[in-house]
DNA sequence: GGCATCGATGTTAGTGACTAACATTTGAGA
DNA sequence: TCTCAAATGTTAGTCACTAACATCGATGCC
């Protein structure tokens, strides 16, 4: 079917929507790689060859270039913290979301379940990398644009972590609310 | 020797000694637990009933109690993040640290470990909650709390993990500097 | 001293995540 | 149809980690 739709890709989301189907039902630690190859009627090893590892599947992380585009928006002489969080704020507006469910899933599954966490925590990393980059390119010192970074994002990722365990706000209203946290609009 | 130094303590003792210095020089990944075990003169069951993982050998989590202690001696009426940040700040203060090197050889290959970084990250993971449920105690709602205590927490992270890295300064001064970020002194 | 006891350690045998090397299949163009 | 390369399969490992049961070693009691 659609037949330049690359059999790879098909693979993939054959993989992803098997493991987190069963990851769902059964757990993440009760689930083996195994099952889910099979699941998608394929090999483990081909599992592994597009993703790098079981933890992957449910964190993927895509050094979020908007972010780091809306950081660098920010007129330079706020304070490092100040300015990244507001270029996260910019960034989730112009980011149109359609649907809150997929996020609220993943990111569920990964609170829950104790393995996952520490993964979870580190999936912003490379965003992370991006804005301190993006702070030291305006001027900032290094140790301060690594800590500012830091900071943004992991109060990001604690209050999405929150959001998806209990809160029924919607995504859009937590980041806000998130980031005044981090703006210490007291 | 020391007829009731605890026979299980020595032990324990010498392996997190030969880990921590096979680490040192063949790195991380490159040793296996049944290297260490046998530096240590013991087996690898032996290993994993004193350490939980390969991982904890280098970042034991001790929840800080102090911090949250620190927490709460500050004025209640204070924004979270401030809140948060002055808490860890007067720690420190209070914590007598004789030595930097014991810590900065630590955090250092966790830094330059790849698979260990997460980990290193989520090592903060008790003080954190201890911190949130402080904020909470005292009036700030949960979800902000939790956002206050993972940007303070993960900022104080990144700055030792910089510092580590090719910072010169002494422990003290880049925990100061670092909290003066969150503190949003531009 | 001899003996019981219990914690610390050893042994054995596994499971499951992940990797490397080589073989096979499948699909698209010549 | 033939060809080539990418995608997948096969096989055979290593290593982190666990469970069950066996042994050892110091300590207290007689």
């Amino acid at each position: 079917m659609t037949p330049s739709d690359d059999r790879r890709a098909r693979t993939r989301a054959r993989l992803q929507a098997a493991a987190l189907e069963l990851f769902e039902q059964h757990g993440y630690d009760a689930t083996t790689v195994a099952q889910v190859a099979r699941a998608a009627g394929v090999t483990e090893m081909t599992f592994y060859r597009h993703f790098g590892s079981k933890e992957q599947v449910v964190v993927d992380d895509p050094s979020d270039p908007l972010i780091v585009a809306a950081v660098a928006d920010q007129p330079p002489d706020l304070p490092p913290l100040v300015r990244a969080a507001r270029g996260v704020r910019l960034a989730w507006r112009r980011l149109p979301i359609t649907d809150d469910a997929p996020v609220r899933t993943r990111i569920s599954l990964a609170a829950r379940t104790p393995s996952l966490l520490p993964v979870m925590r580190a999936s912003t990393a490379a965003t992370e990398e991006g804005v301190a980059a993006r702070l030291v390119a305006d001027g900032t010192a290094p140790h301060e644009a690594a800590v500012a970074a830091a900071a943004v994002m992991a109060a990001l990722m604690a209050g999405l972590v929150r959001w998806a365990g209990d809160d029924d706000a919607s995504l859009a209203d937590v980041v806000e609310r998130t980031l005044d946290v981090v703006e210490a609009i007291s």
